[in-house]
DNA sequence: GACTAACATTCGGATATCCAGATTCCTTAC
DNA sequence: GTAAGGAATCTGGATATCCGAATGTTAGTC
């Protein structure tokens, strides 16, 4: 009847909510969660998971400054959300990670079913 | 063979990422996700999916004061990540929306391979 | 070595979000 | 009806995040 000491650890893992009890670690899982709270963001991931692109290519796809866009994308490899490759002075991003393809489609099937909650949402403080 | 022109249309809403198309079903996504960006919010999230919650009970949990308590907690029920239940003067809180736990699953699980990733990342302007 | 191209980083300003405290609204108890 | 308790909203200030523009850094070209 194999191991069953670290069956039940197994079991109490899974059930439990892995929202971490320290602050710290509860401040990392949201700072996680905010690199995914910006539209920008979430189009360039949505424009590397189709393919391998350039940062020149994201630019132009984002339609932001050269800047912006490169501190995005950093922050999204920062992340683990985007992977980079580096070629000579090309730097090459790519979605590879099928985690974030599952997060993104639990997003969005939330959002489709309180598309006008979410809109209403004024986070904490109302307009002035 | 069956209906193969169903068919393909369902697989392309499988493979392609589901991040809107357009700027509005972004903002309203990214929006989602800066409602899971806050660990008082996460911290409340836990809290009420091990059992159903008062809102005095969450003012207690989260130390924070009530206003700013109830702001958070009408912020995740209005994005639909909390259940809000009305008896008399008080309200019940309690998650059961299975995917929430998945979006916490998933991101946690990412944050472990990326903890000093995830922390160094300044969003986008650094310190002054 | 000088030059250009692709990225990365820094600088100031605008906006969004967070916070505590005070006030208001609604329900129950007397 | 009046008072009290739970919850939601409003006010004003502090911090974080976003932005374009300018500047730095590195790799290829001549």
């Amino acid at each position: 009847m194999s191991t069953p000491a670290a069956s039940s650890i197994r079991v109490t893992q899974m059930l439990l909510p892995p929202v971490p009890h320290d602050p710290a670690g509860r401040d990392l899982l949201a700072r996680f969660y905010r690199a995914l709270g910006d539209p920008t963001r979430l189009a360039l991931l949505a424009f590397c998971a189709e393919e391998e692109r350039t940062g020149n290519e994201c630019v132009a796809h984002a339609g932001l400054s050269q800047g912006r866009v490169s501190a995005h994308l950093g922050c999204l490899v920062s992340c683990g959300l985007l992977e980079l490759r580096r070629a000579g002075r090309f730097a090459h991003y790519q979605v590879t990670d099928p985690r974030v393809a599952d997060l993104v489609r639990l997003g969005a099937s939330m959002v489709a079913e309180h598309a006008a909650g979410v809109a209403a949402c004024a986070r904490v403080a109302s307009a002035p």
